[in-house]
DNA sequence: TTTCGACATGTCGAGTTTGACATGTATGGT
DNA sequence: ACCATACATGTCAAACTCGACATGTCGAAA
């Protein structure tokens, strides 16, 4: 019936889960952490899909403000759309398609010399990642639930993910440094 | 002055510098870890771009075999054109697109509790899928530079994300479960 | 010998994404 | 007053994706 590029749908939703926002507000969220290691989106996909939604009665307008903006908020019926999305037993595999990951992946396909100063700048950027989230981690307290929660959870997400990458990296330098077998 | 879907021209490229193969074989090799974790293709993208790819001369059919199946072999422009892409430094962000990632992301949108239900959901299947790459990597030796190392590589970069997810969703529970603020 | 499953390639249409284009408003600096 | 910038929304065409459909081969078991 629907399409099943859903997973716009449910990003849009749990964004509006956490607060109300207008499709301005919406997009500049794609540009953080969400944007970066789940799921982007420009203004192009959302606005139509917001209308979509609001055709659907996930989400209504509440609010015209200044500039034309209007603020979308989550219904109930966008609520359970969510929680039932979220609860869903994992359907073997979602959509994965991370560009970063695939130059990883066919690292391999370049001479050895070549394929270490690759690696050795994704050691040097993820460990510079790295150290931005962990300084934005000691500036925050403790995870409360809620919304205030929403940035920690992804951000330390990013941290674990950026400190596995860099030590994969340097574990795959050493690999293709090691000295020649016999 | 070509569409900027430029990724999956470079994955193709990548495993077709590993070794010559055909349509069909660099399907199965999306459907493994290439798949899982850095980019997916089913064969009806992959059959047309293996055209275009052959059209710029970026690889041939050196070989036709039984039952129709072509063998294509990236040429020396197709090399060229890898190691250009492989090189580049990074520009910003590449395309991100994570199914998987974006629950994470949206659990803050969830009660607390179902939150930690999903999350124990995780940390289960991610201990599990990095059981079964460490069993792998039992079996398999030293990483050689070449074709050989190419899976290694791959597998080594996808238990080092299922231990980061896996130690990230239980530190989340830790988080959600822990005794409310005063 | 016939039938089943894996091998192997391909097209097509509906839906999605994206960059380019278009429009207009409020704010702050000079 | 003027200008640049950020705010704010939208359309459109071209390209891309993906499931459904279509076709045919080869080997092995029943």
């Amino acid at each position: 019936m629907y399409g099943c590029g859903m997973s716009l749908t449910h990003a849009l939703l749990g964004l509006l889960a956490v607060q109300p926002r207008s499709g301005y507000e919406l997009t500049k969220a794609f540009e953080t952490d969400l944007g970066r290691y789940a799921w982007q989106a420009g203004h192009t996909s959302i606005y139509p899909e917001l209308g979509k939604l609001a055709e659907r009665g996930l989400v209504e307008v509440t609010a015209e403000g200044a500039r034309g903006s209007k603020t979308y908020t989550v219904t109930d019926a966008g609520r359970a759309e969510l929680r039932t999305w979220l609860m869903a037993p994992p359907t073997g595999q979602g959509k994965v398609r991370n560009e970063q990951v695939l130059r990883m992946f066919m690292l391999s396909a370049l001479d050895p010399a070549d394929a270490v100063v690759v690696l050795e700048r994704i050691a040097e950027s993820t460990a510079q990642q790295a150290d931005v989230l962990r300084a934005i981690r000691e500036d925050a307290g403790p995870v409360e639930p809620g919304p205030e929660g929403f940035g920690q959870l992804a951000a330390e997400y990013g941290l674990r993910q950026f400190e596995a990458v860099h030590s994969w990296a340097q574990w795959a330098i050493e690999q293709l440094t090691a000295p020649a077998r016999t």
